[in-house]
Order: C-alpha cells, then sequence, then structure tokens
DNA sequence: AATGAATGAGCTTTCATTCAT
DNA sequence: CATGAATGAAAGCTCATTCAT
C-alpha cells in the first residue's frame, strides 16, 4: 500500500445513481454536504455554505431534500453504503477466517484511504442526534453483519469464544484508533505497519 | 467491577481548583457546562442555558470566559486533566508491565464508571474544531505520556516492537470500542466482560 | 330560497371571456386562483400552488398574467363583475322600488349561494392594498351605480331622502352582516330568514 | 360630534396594564404592531418593521411574544378588550331600548372616531385564521352579549321578535358599512348623518 | 462584582419570478 | 408557446454577547 496522501480522492465516486438528469445537481449537493460536514460538524455548516460549495442555489437544496437533516441523513446513508459495499466485497466468506480478516483489514484501509472524508464524516457523525430511524437502522444492520462474521468465525473455532459484540468492539475500535492516530499524524499508515496492526488485531480475537 | 449503572454521579468530583472564593460560581459553570455540552452537543447548547444550570446570570460566565469557545476548552481541559490523572495515578510504573496494563484498564474502567458523563463529553469533543492549541497540546501530552508508557514496556521486552503510537492506537482504541459498545446498548460492561476484554488487549500487544 | 348548502358550485359560470382558443389556460388560472386565494388568503397562497391546481407550468401564469398583485386583480375584477351582472340583470328597473329592493336581495342571495367562494373572496379582498387603480375604479362603478339606484328610489319617495352613499352602506353593510353571520355558522340563511332580513332592511331605508 | 380627523389618535391610550416597568416595550411593540398590522395586514408586515416601528430590536419582540402570531393575538385581545369597553361602560341596562340603542351607537361611533386604526385592525382581522381559540373565545363573548343585549329589547316588546343572531348582524352590519363608507371616503361622517343612520338602523329592528 | 434584558447578526426555510430547454 | 427547475431575496426566529443597572 502507497504512503496515504494526506488529502485527497472522495469526490471521483462515480455519480453512484445515474439520476434522472438533474445536470447531477443532487450528487454535488450530497458530495459538497460531506465535505463541510466532515470538516465543521452538522451545526457548524450552513446550509448556504453547503450551496456554494456545490455551485446551486441556497433554495435548491430544498427542491432535493425536504431539510437540513434530511440532507445530513442522505449523506450518511450513502457513505455508510458505500463504505459497507467496500468492506464485505471485498471479502470471500468461504476463505479461512484469518484469511476473510485479512481481507477485510486490507479493504478497510483501502477504503479510509481512497475516502477519507467520507471516513471523517462517519466517524464524526457516527451516533449523532439527528439521525433518523432510517440511518439508524442502517447502523444497526451493519452492526449485524459483522456480528455475524464474527460469530461465524468462532465457531470454526478460529477466534474466542467471546459475544460478538465484544469481537467487534475490539477489532472496530482498534481499525478506529489508527484512523484517528492517522487522521491526528501521528501515524503513517504504510503497508507495513497496517500489516503489523492487523496482525496484532488478529492476535486480539484469535482463540 | 459492578455492573455499572446507566447514569449516575460526575459531579461529586472535589472542586479541583480552591478558587479564591467566587462563591464557587467559576466551577459551578463548569459543571453545568460539562452536563449540558455533554449532552447535547456545543452547538447545541445555548449560553443562557448554561447560566440557569449554573445558576448564575448569563453575563456572569462572561467574567469568568471569554466566550462559548473558551468556555468549553476550559471544560474540556479539566475533564482531561481529570482523566489522566485517574488513569496516571492508579499506574505503579515500576510493577511488571502485564501488571500496570491491568492497572490502567481498571483505573480507565473505574472511571467511565464514575463520570460517565465526562467520559462522553470527551469522547463527543475529541477532535471538534473548537479546541484550541492549548486544548491540543494537553492531548499531545496525554498521548506522549502513554506512548512512553508503551515504549518502557516494548523496551522490557514485554510488549512487541512497534511503533508506540501504534500501540497506543490500539489499545486506547479497544478501550473506546467498548466504550461505544456500551454507550450504544450493544454491551454490558460487567467485571467479567472486562476483563476479557482486557486479556484480549494485551494479547494484542504483548510481544 | 332553499336552505342554502355549506359549499358548492362556483366552478361552472360559463368562462366569461371567449378567449381566442388558449386551451382555456387563462380561465383555469382565474379559476384555480379564485378557488385558493379565497381559502388561504392572497399572501398565504404561492403561485406554484395556483399553476398545479390549474395544472399549468409556473412559468405559464406570467404569460398570462405580469405577476401575482396582476392575477389577484384579474381576479378580483372577474369576480366583482360577475357579481354585479348577478345583481343588476335581475333587476327591473321599471317595476317599483319595493318590488326592485325585494328582487336585488334574492338576487344577490341566489349569488352568494351559487357561488360562496367567489363571495368569500370579495369579502376577504374587499380593500386589500394590493389592488390596482383599475379594481379600485371598478369598486367605485359598482358603488354609483348601487348609489344611482338609491337616489332614484329616492326620487320617486319610496326611501328616506338621505345621501344615497348612507342608504347603500346601510342596505350593503347589512347584507355584508349576514353573509359573515352565516359565514360564522351563527345563522342558518333560509328563505324565511331571508325575508324576514329584507323587510328589515327595507324598513330602515323606506320614507 | 364633530367632523372626524382622516387619521389621528389611536396611541394615546394610556399604557393600559401599568407594566412591571420595562420602559413600556411591551406596549410599544403591541401599538406599533397594531399600526402596521391595520395597514398592511399580517402576512404583510415582517416582524422586523415591527421592531423597528417600535424602536426595539427584532429578538426583543420574541422575549415578549411568543411568535408573530402570539403577536397578533395580543394586539387583537387589547383591542377588542378596549373596544368592548368603550360600547358597553357607554351603555345604561336599565335605560329604555330605544334610548340603550342610542347609547350604542354613539359610543360606538365616538370609538372608531378615537380609535380609528383600531378600528380598521378588528375590522380586517375579523375572522382571520391565525386567530387562536383564545380570541376566538373572546369574540364569542362579544356576540353573546350583544345578543343578549337584543334578545333583552325583544323580550321588552321594543324590537322586532327575530333571531337575536340576524338583529346583531343587522345592526352590527349596517355599522360596519358606515365605517367602510367612511373609510373609503364616500361618507362624512357627521353628527348629523351618525343620527340619520341610527334611526334608520333603529327602524330595521324596531317592532 | 453580578445581573439579565436587549440586541442584531446569522440561521433555516420559503416562494415569486426567470429562463434554458 | 409552455414548462418547471433553479434562483436568491427576504421571511421568521435564535442566541452569543453586551452593558445599564
Amino acid at each position: 500500500m502507497n504512503p496515504p496522501r494526506r488529502t485527497a480522492p472522495d469526490k471521483p465516486d462515480p455519480p453512484a445513481a445515474p439520476d434522472p438528469a438533474d445536470g447531477g445537481k443532487h450528487d454535488a449537493i450530497l458530495d459538497a454536504a460531506l465535505a463541510l460536514f466532515a470538516e465543521r460538524g452538522f451545526f457548524g455548516t450552513a446550509v448556504p455554505l453547503v450551496a456554494e460549495a456545490a455551485r446551486v442555489g441556497a433554495g435548491t437544496i430544498y427542491r432535493y431534500f425536504e431539510n437540513k437533516e434530511a440532507l445530513v441523513n442522505a449523506v450518511y446513508r450513502r457513505e455508510k453504503q458505500r463504505m459497507l459495499s467496500a468492506l464485505l466485497d471485498g471479502i470471500d466468506r468461504s476463505a479461512p477466517p484469518r484469511e476473510q480478516f485479512h481481507q477485510l483489514f486490507a479493504c478497510a484501509a483501502a477504503y479510509t484511504q481512497r475516502s477519507p472524508i467520507a471516513t471523517r464524516f462517519l466517524e464524526l457523525h457516527h451516533h449523532a442526534a439527528y439521525l433518523d430511524a432510517e440511518s439508524l437502522e442502517l447502523e444497526n444492520n451493519s452492526q449485524r453483519m459483522f456480528e455475524q462474521a464474527l460469530s461465524d468465525w468462532t465457531q470454526q473455532q478460529a477466534v474466542k469464544n467471546l459475544p460478538p459484540a465484544l469481537l467487534v468492539a475490539i477489532v472496530w475500535g482498534v481499525f478506529t484508533g489508527l484512523i484517528r492516530a492517522y487522521d491526528e499524524q501521528r501515524l503513517e499508515l504504510d503497508s507495513e505497519l497496517l500489516g503489523q496492526a492487523e496482525q496484532a488485531c488478529w492476535e486480539a480475537i484469535r482463540r
């Protein structure tokens, strides 16, 4: 893995849903909102600022999203789903647990590197009061999927027989810790270090 | 460790700095601000609300703190320092690394249980844009102290020979993961589970 | 007169001006605007809402009316004129005054019953700030016509020798009072009651 | 009665409730709101405009009134009550009906002349959608009081045996008609004319 | 020193109007 | 001609901050 750039891509994601030709405004707004919410938080970001960044009129945002809260939820869901896809699509559930774990770590690392802004956004808005039921449901679903994977590995005698929620908390916590350390510029996430972190994390949960 | 209460103390901390008899207003404001910022966030908390909760006039807050930002930084520094004290005072740096690690984990667990509101506050305001240089400096100091401890353990051949920042990220990440899982009610943090988490985390970093 | 329905027709009025085949859009807009302005007031009615109700594009309205104010004035003039026609066409100016008065009252009652929405609109927009000179001129004309009628009756020694404007104010006031009482559901306007009101009003002005 | 000035007093009403020394801001806001709402309507009046007219900051209005709707209701209730007092205090309920009727007419005329702006306001906001339950209750109460008076006069055989609501509608309608005619400058309300109107109106309802 | 009423800048949101299609 | 997506000015309202008391 290359030494990750300190800021970067995040925008070049192909406009996800092929919108019915609105000039890409819908996605432009989501992109702008993502960057600003990640940088300044929800309350710290004024809607006209999002509009300006998206190069649309302030009122236009309200043609696409009912209100500011709906906007942040739309961003949250798009990014959460993208992240989940990035992680899950890269895992071969029939491979041995240790291999799957490696794939997971690699995908997560690749994702955070490809989408640092989205990563920051998701980390920041993790459990905000303005997330609606649908967003929380998505959050729960993702949690459940990870618990399922860890639970499977336990049954395959590969990892410790501990509550899946605890195992997820450990793995997720380690990864989050890495991201934060990287964000706060205390750690350069090169591939050697990622490999070491992966191994350490595996040792935390392996039987 | 007892099954932790879902809410609780947090206030009875002795009035840290022996203020020159201002009727305790300074601390009352910090206490009120801590609770409100933890519950509603920085932008969600109106200054007059803090004043009311602290039972002082709105203008009084500005005699003690330059502005809202200064207030949240003061809260941050007080709580961060308290937390650091709680962790570091409980560790016997001459004990064997594994024993020190146990003490650290136990102190951290005790702290979060004793001060759930402060824990929530620190987690929530972890890297907010409105933290000033002094707060970030404190953050760095604490980081450096933990790195020093991990570095020592490495030299004592007890833990892996990895960059201390990585080791801290792992340990801190695991602990943060536990707190979150508990906050989101996915995990009950009883003493058995904490012990298992501690052991897993140790296995992540031990040589 | 039948016990009046609480809501009802109002639309089936023949499309007043035989427009040069614009697909009926001009009238459709006026119809929609009438209903919405009557129900929600001028400021409470958004132009795109009128467009939707008229089943035309929002921009189309501006091809027929310079702006919202011009639209409400057009509605006002159309309805005021219809109302005047309804009243004046039903009066036989060669009949004895008392008979003419009866015809006037009957026509007015019939009109308000046939066109409750228009009645509400005219009452609501009676002297709004956004009525333009032409609308006010129409208002004055109608006033003058009624004054003329009352003046004639005075000369025929049938009604009191008072300023025609006062006589009109009295008759118009009584009728408006009836409408309001009906609107506020304090009065059921059956034919007996209307007859009594008519007689009372006549006694107010008769010599 | 003097030839009424075309605009005039309305403000000099003593600040009704001796407010607990707020610098008269509460009343200043009500006064400014009354004038502007009467002139431009509820929706046509921007809150900052009221603030400017009252010579207070825009935010100050919200210290005294929950929102714009609460403000218009406060104005409505103050003015309606003042008007009712003006009418009812001037009537000697033990006098003969015709004399009472004269007093009523005289009081009403005096009130509208003394408070033309309030008169216009009450006329304009008569049954607006933004009046709350308390305001409507006040409206109903006043209606009931007038019906009671008319009903009494009927029982005293002085006026026609018609539904009190109809009698009120007639009297109130005539008076409203006079006001409108005056407002629209079609009628000068001198004392002679008022006397004639009073007599005509009495003839409408007298037995 | 302490207060809290007052302020006005700035927020989210709406909507009359335009103009590229 | 007709459209309706886009706009941005202006609305109602909040709240960090000040200052007369």
